[in-house]
DNA sequence: GTCCGAC
DNA sequence: GTCGGACAACGCAAT
DNA sequence: ATTGCG
């Protein structure tokens, strides 16, 4: 096996390199199926990556070896690479690698290894005004079927104030419920409505979920966590790769899928993915074209 | 995985 | 030439 | 201002 080579991805030459280095090992995914993956993805994630400022996690050495975040764009990057400059709270600003186009996500890759992409809430052009509003379910102790049964109640709460959801696995412990917002209102507002959505949860679910930002208050119950509803706070992307055993992904779920208890937020990975995709239309074929009307109830 | 500065 | 370190710093809420 | 947290 050659340990590296030249591809085409559309207008662009990608080297890419070490294909058969084993960074998953307990399932012996190679840094070859790494790229192969992002590359199937492409078309579906990168709506989800576009005009963001993105924040890398890689392990070039994979799940044994070393991690580390990256956000300022590295200037060996190629140039057909977009950058976008992101300007901090308190002065300052950073370029960012966004993409584009499957070519970014395949140089990404090969650049990676293990390649976790963490996206922010808000686009560039209107960086303090967000157009998703996401509820991050964190349980306290592993996934049980009452964290399901909580994304359900929230499912209902959201509905009740005209609020179209969505929900993906977070290849981790717990989903992602997602409502994709017309960007009216600015993080501080999008946050604070956020938080009374969350503590009307915690009042219809006293028992299994808390709001408590300590973790030594949480009593063993699922976190629902709103800190991702604030500006330069970033998540893991729709369709990324995570870092863990089993090699799962973030994964897009159709709202019936959290009907059966057979759900589990590791349920899709690296080597089941393509069945799903073959056989199953993108279950946020409509987040794109959906932009709720946030209504502040303070 | 790649860069860069130190030995 | 080879080796080892860097590769984020953010925003919040509570204290 | 510092800390816990993600
Ligand atoms: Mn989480
Ligand atoms: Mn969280």
């Amino acid at each position: 096996m050659s340990k590296s080579q030249t591809v085409k991805v559309g207008n662009h030459e990608v080297e890419i390199s070490s294909l058969d280095k084993v960074l998953f090992p307990d399932e012996g995914v190679t840094k070859g199926d790494v790229i192969e993956y992002y590359s199937d993805i492409a078309d579906l994630a990168l709506p989800y990556l576009e005009d963001r400022a993105l924040t890398f996690k890689r392990y070039p050495d994979g799940l044994k070896g070393e991690g580390f975040y990256q956000k300022h764009a590295p200037d060996y990057a190629p140039d057909w690479i977009k950058r976008v400059d992101f300007d901090k709270r308190e002065g300052g600003s950073m370029t960012q690698l966004s993409a584009h186009a499957e070519a970014d996500l395949v140089w990404m890759a090969n650049n990676a290894g293990i390649l976790v992409i963490h996206a922010p809430l808000a686009r560039t052009d209107k960086p303090d005004h967000p157009d998703v509003m996401v509820f991050d379910l964190d349980p306290s102790e592993d996934y049980s079927d009452t964290v399901r049964k909580v994304a359900l109640e929230l499912k209902g709460i959201l509905e009740e104030r005209g609020l179209k959801s969505f929900v993906k696995t977070t290849g981790s412990r717990g989903f992602h419920i997602c409502v994709p917002l017309r960007r009216d209102h600015d993080f501080q507002e999008m946050r604070d409505e956020s938080r009374r959505i969350a503590k009307e949860l915690e009042e219809h679910c006293p028992d299994a979920t808390t709001t408590q930002h300590r973790k030594n208050k949480r009593g063993g119950k699922i976190f629902i966590d709103t800190y991702r509803n604030a500006y330069g706070q970033t998540r893991v992307a729709p369709y990324s790769l995570r870092a863990r055993d089993g090699a799962p992904i973030a994964c897009p779920l159709d709202w019936d899928e959290l009907t059966s208890s057979d759900i589990h937020p590791q349920q899709y990975t690296i080597k089941n993915i393509r069945q799903r995709l073959g056989q199953k239309t993108d279950p946020w074929a409509d987040f794109l074209k959906t932009h709720n009307r946030l209504k502040l109830t303070g």
